[in-house]
DNA sequence: AGGATAAAGTTCGAGGTGCGAACAAATTCG
DNA sequence: CGAATTTGTTCGCACCTCGAACTTTATCCT
């Protein structure tokens, strides 16, 4: 049960009743499509009569289309309902420190098409080109309206302005993005962390059992971000802040973390840190400790190649970071106990081999009673970017803001 | 947004939107009273007739009651609305391994009396006293209705049969203690872990300021239990097991713990802890390490008192359990950035000690971005006890279960 | 004293919404 | 060809909020 936010409510009015009721019925048909009023009848137990009217106004909207009849083996033969994927559209941007993609998505998550841009150092430069990249993008893929622009990025946004306040690895400081591509575009723009997209990705287009109402998005990369769905909806703390497990600390003396502080959970488990294994395996192996012009920093993706090849070292150093991110990823099991625990990130390209060892780990430090699923992501499926597409798509399809 | 739960939703009817708007008003009496018609028509912005049409029916239904009048400069005076606590008691039980403390409370959380009776190893024995404990508190205080019983205790329940699965420190195994006590008492029974309860407490009851959504309770006893809001909801995870925080590995090497891991949390920082702190204290000081029959084992609460007298080995147990705490608080503070977090437990009295040293571990360890203020509880304030009427006044002021 | 002003609270018809029964349409089976 | 069955529509009813008009109560100013 939900405490009302008594700083944050909307009465109900008439109206209030065909949205709630609406909404569902939107989300059963996206749940069973194809289907008939008769299904839907069953499905939400609202009267033949009420779900025939809310039907006609969502096809009338144009978010529901008639399809094909079904077959019966006795009585009238059913119309089916569809979404209405020519509906709308909805423009997704992962900007990522080195690279930005964008895509244009129909409203069952679909990816229409899709483009790569470099990140400009220079935040005013980068949403100039960024918003005529959208532009033309749109203008290449005409929908009948665009619903809005989902905006993943590795940093922090104040929850209430939504200006970015914290994105060391892009560089940028206080830049409000939103109010000028809502300008420049003149759609609505949403800002979301990128592992917070990552959890929503998984939430409303993962391929996970149905109902899964607690979730938690681990993204690797050159740090760990975390995402937490509870209770069906994002979780981002007091100041939108929440998830920055990757700065929890695991070994009090460990190596310095860029967040001040030493031995956090992503100085251990990132990209990084198998980077960083697998240079001092190398001084180590020469005998001398700490020449540090020594160490070969190899790119996390050739150490990935490597392992593929079975290097010793390579495997070594991955072996090392799978420990440590299953310490981590105990650590979120034993403390939120959510249905599905997904990884995101690189890393997953070897989960045959640090997958077993997170279970490992997860299965010695984690408390017996939870059933958690540890599940990598594909990465071809961009889990950041369909998060994005989840972030516009959510105002239509969740739950109501009432009471 | 929360996603929709298509396997627990309620569509909504004409009546839907007086309950909801119902309940906002409940709610703005709650914070506001006494207040008139009029101000409740402008913090809520419904017009001024349907605030007073649903005054009068949340009248004659007896939640609310028409009290003195107001004055004003000008204008006719208005009629101030009051909660009617005498409408409803709620029955709250606190079960804790070696006492259980029952109390009656009125709408308004106040205390109307409280008992104490011992927890029972025999759980039969025990439902069928704790029955007639209740039955005759109840007699004693009469009330218009009794709305439900909300109970306590250190353990975990199935979350959708709400059977007890796990409490090993009461010793009862896979009990039905709701069903049991519906049965023989005729009223609802909620059953909820303590810590989830402390939660909730600070959620309903807490002196916190207005519009607390995310909120973290920590119990420090012989075990640490974590207790999570999020979003204005208890997080209670896929098994109803969230918050075992307690049991994240802190010190892999450390010492081993009841449930079968070495150096979680609770066996660095829990009271338990503190009372090894000092026993080994004593070993080292008389040059024997591990001759364990010269370990004066005292308890916590004795440890406390000497702390109080500032007895010098006292306090550096006390300290030890003081800066391990704050480490756990540290990853919840990063990890889930609540706008409060509070702490449970007898520690608190001597929080003028553990405070600071609590603080400035989480400083060293978290992120800096979060805001989160930490506060004791007052243990005279029974968080636990409170939590249980809160519990059961949620299913009246929380928000309705719809979409 | 009496009228203007002001604010609280009530009354009542209009419009939106779901319910539920009756009805129409479409299809199969005997 | 009619009975049975299932889908989908129609229509009057009840519930709810809205919003304007109205009543009630009180103060201030002339």
């Amino acid at each position: 049960m939900r405490k009302i936010d008594l700083n944050n409510f909307q009465v109900a009015t008439s109206e209030t009743v065909r949205d709630i009721n609406s909404r569902i019925m939107l989300n059963l048909v996206r749940k069973h499509q194809p289907v008939s009023r008769a299904d839907l009848m069953r499905y939400s137990g609202l009267q033949r009569s009420t779900v025939s009217a809310i039907a006609e106004r969502l096809i009338a909207e144009r978010w529901l289309k008639e399809g094909a009849v079904g077959d019966l083996p006795r009585g009238r033969k059913p119309t089916f309902l569809h979404l209405n994927t020519e509906r709308c559209g909805v423009v997704g941007v992962d900007i990522q420190p080195a690279t930005t993609t964008l895509a244009v998505s129909s409203m069952d998550s679909q990816f229409l098409a899709q483009e790569s841009m470099s990140t400009e150092k220079d935040p005013g430069e980068f949403i100039a080109r960024l918003s005529r990249r959208i532009k033309d993008l749109m203008r290449a893929h005409p929908r009948n309206s665009y619903e809005g622009i989902g905006i993943s990025l590795p940093g922090r946004m104040d929850s209430s302005s939504q200006r970015l306040i914290f994105a060391p690895t892009l560089g940028w400081s206080e830049l409000d993005l939103k109010t000028h591509l809502e300008r420049n575009i003149g759609l609505p723009v949403e800002l979301e962390n990128a592992a917070n997209a990552c959890a929503l990705a998984e939430l409303w287009s993962g391929r996970h059992l149905d109902g899964v109402r607690n979730l938690v998005a681990v993204t690797v990369s050159d740090d760990i971000g975390v995402g937490m769905i509870m209770n069906g909806q994002l979780v981002r703390g007091s100041t939108g802040v929440a998830g920055e497990f990757g700065h929890v600390t695991q070994e009090p003396d460990g190596p310095k973390c860029r967040c001040g502080n030493s031995g956090c959970w992503e100085v251990l488990a990132s990209n990084s840190a198998a980077v960083r294994y697998y240079a001092e395996s190398a001084s180590v192996r020469k005998g001398e400790v700490g020449s540090k012009s020594d160490m070969t920093k190899l790119p996390f993706g050739d150490i990935l190649r490597l392992v593929e090849q079975n290097d010793a070292r390579a495997c070594k150093a991955l072996n090392q970071m799978a420990r440590h991110l299953g310490d981590g990823i105990a650590m979120l099991v034993t403390g939120l106990a959510p249905d599905v625990l997904v990884v995101v990130g690189e890393v997953t390209r070897a989960w045959d081999k640090v997958g077993p060892i997170v279970a490992e780990a997860v299965k010695r430090r984690s408390f017996t009673h939870a059933v958690t699923r540890i599940l990598p992501t594909d990465p071809e499926a961009q889990p950041r970017l369909r998060g994005t597409i989840a972030l516009v798509l959510q105002n239509h399809f969740g739950a109501p803001l009432i009471a």
